[in-house]
DNA sequence: GCTATATTTCTATATTTATGGAAATATAGA
DNA sequence: TCTATATTTCCATAAATATAGAAATATAGC
């Protein structure tokens, strides 16, 4: 991860229906939605969706696949951990005083575990 | 933490300078530094580096506080960590199935004692 | 109060971005 | 091939954002 595609994939989910569309797909894992039930669930014009959906998958931030007539979109999990290990890359200068405690559900069920 | 607020939030740091400029206090830790510091450090105009470092106060991303003619400007860590959980909150409706994996110092930190 | 230093505000210009209707382009079943 | 459905592209308009020089505003030491 790097400056500039940090800047993009930021870019994409700092608007506020690409963050609602981003959030849903997160929510949703990696089966995703079709962009119609997306339109559907959100009330997003399917131009502006498309428009948006485009924004998503040229940061890199959610996947496609056809099926069908329908194209599905789901979050790429991997460039969203990449993206918040990039902003939180040597936290403190690796000092412990007041950095992130981010928890997802990887780390709560391998804690679940153990 | 809000749609609204979080796109706030990521607007502020969806742009080259002031990421760049988020990172380098995010690894400056709570001390933070002097806004003359890190334009010189990043090569950024005073007028510009006075531009970003508004968008980011005001995101509530930065903190500042004034010390005799100096002001200096530090990452807000609990608005990173509010905004990270936003971002991955109820990721993959519960299933663990490719989920997020952030592991910052604190958690390191734990990890290291146990 | 004067001076030097630190930072912000003002200003104008250039650039990027969001919106949604209408038309175009797939896809698949009959 | 015809038709219905799903999605994207095209387009024009409106709005927001980035840039940096010059001027203005703090702050503190003498």
């Amino acid at each position: 991860m790097d400056n500039k595609s940090a800047v993009t994939i930021l870019a994409s989910i700092a608007q506020e229906a690409r963050l609602e569309i981003f959030r849903t797909l997160v929510q949703a894992g990696i089966t995703g939605l079709s962009a119609g039930s997306i339109a559907e669930k959100l009330c997003i014009p399917n131009s502006t969706l498309s428009f948006h959906l485009k924004e998503l998958s040229h940061a890199g931030l959610v996947n496609s696949r056809q099926e069908s007539r329908f194209i599905y979109y789901s979050a790429n999990y991997e460039a969203m951990n990449s993206l918040l290990a990039y902003l939180t890359k040597n936290c403190c200068a690796g000092q412990q005083d007041g950095c992130v405690d981010i928890t997802t559900c990887e780390i709560q069920e391998r804690e679940a575990i153990s």
